[in-house]
DNA sequence: TAGATTGTTAATCGATTAACAATC
DNA sequence: TAGATTGTTAATCGATTAACAATC
């Protein structure tokens, strides 16, 4: 495994998505190679900076040639994570439970979904989109003999934290919160809290701004 | 309408959305002030910083007393623009559009949900908490009658500019998509592509950076 | 080779932090 | 008033951009 250093900055950590996401596209087009001034083009970045983004993992272009866009696209691949297999489970089989199984996480290769949780009875026992729909007392005897990387909360915020303690329990190694709650755990454990509110707000807020910059009247009226 | 000026950056917009929730939590708690080194404490951010932010946006503090947490909260709310009302719509009845108008918009009150709309006819005529699902094609016809501030893109990717170029054809002012693909509409809109799935990168991408720092074993594990 | 484009250094720009005078 | 804490200036730090030598 690649040594992961701490010098990497979030800055270039939160580009990468968006790299990725565009070699995806060059891929699906037949691209074979692309150079930083064209990604700069597309992308709308400076040409230098995704050159020294790309650098920061090692010298993945060619001078007078560009990046391949299929070896760059493993690359990032790589460093993301993605070109491994996480056992997820998500805790919570509602509607947003549910957009992840079917909508947001299918067909992503690197995290498989091995079980919902829930304590609807009429939930536990179906499936959704093949998933199996536990109920969340048997998530300690299931993950004694299936270790769980990823535990998921979908859940209404006011239990989000007794299940976050229970995937603990369930040592998961990493929790993924979509319930409009902070959650914590031990230290050992990597949590994330996505908080969708925010990209309301920060969104909204983003509107406004990119919107004024536009076109004034409009943000009057608005 | 406060003159909203080019020069607050997005690093500290990206931060009142948390200042915002964690304000609530005081106020919640009954406290009524806060200082910049509380602050500093709990949200783990520097005192200095906090205190500059605030001030991006005028005087809120109080010198030997510190900031009041009703009104610093207020002020924020009306920065972040919470403190108006939006129509919006939902164009997709999923999973998603459920998880929005159930889970994550319900309650709050700066947007209210009107619509939403589908063309399954299995929830054309149905409601999603009292909110009516209508068809797609009434979309224009109901826009004449009722402007709409927000549309959410709440569909399959491969729908989703169409589904764009729709909204942006019923005279919305700004456009949230949450599927899985980039949309783009006419410049005097503004749009914000969600990108969930890049959520789940970045998360991951935390996930190991940070547990790296606390304990390379589980890395080289997971 | 000549042209193109990277990798990288140096310059700039902006954001964070420290320090402290202002002032409640 | 004295103590506390903001608002703000100055110092530091880090990220972005420009420029160009290295090199394919």
């Amino acid at each position: 495994m690649q040594e992961i250093t701490d010098k990497i900055s979030d800055a270039v950590i939160r580009r990468l998505p968006g790299y990725y996401r565009y070699l995806g596209i060059l891929e699906a087009d037949g691209e074979d190679r692309v150079s930083s001034s064209r990604m700069s083009e597309d992308l709308g970045l400076n040409a230098s900076q995704i050159r020294r983004d790309l650098n920061c993992f090692g010298g993945f272009g060619q001078q007078g040639y560009g990046y391949s866009v299929g070896k760059l696209k493993i690359e990032i691949e790589r460093i993301l994570g993605l070109d491994r297999k996480y056992s997820v489970v998500i805790v919570g089989a509602g509607n947003m439970g549910q957009a992840l199984v079917k909508y947001y996480l299918s067909g992503k290769k690197a995290f498989i979904i091995d079980k919902l949780f829930d304590t609807n009875p009429d939930l536990v026992g179906t499936e959704v989109a093949g998933v199996p729909v536990m109920h969340l007392d048997e998530l300690s005897k299931y993950s004694a003999d299936n270790p769980i990387d990823i535990g998921v909360i979908c859940t209404p915020k006011e239990v989000a934290q007794v299940v976050a303690d229970a995937l603990s329990k369930a040592n998961v190694k990493g929790v993924w919160n979509f319930a409009p709650a902070n959650v914590t755990v031990s230290a050992n454990i990597a949590v994330e809290n996505i908080h969708l509110n925010d990209t309301f707000r920060v969104t909204h807020e983003k509107l406004v701004t990119r919107t004024n910059r536009v076109n004034k009247l409009f943000v009057n009226s608005l």
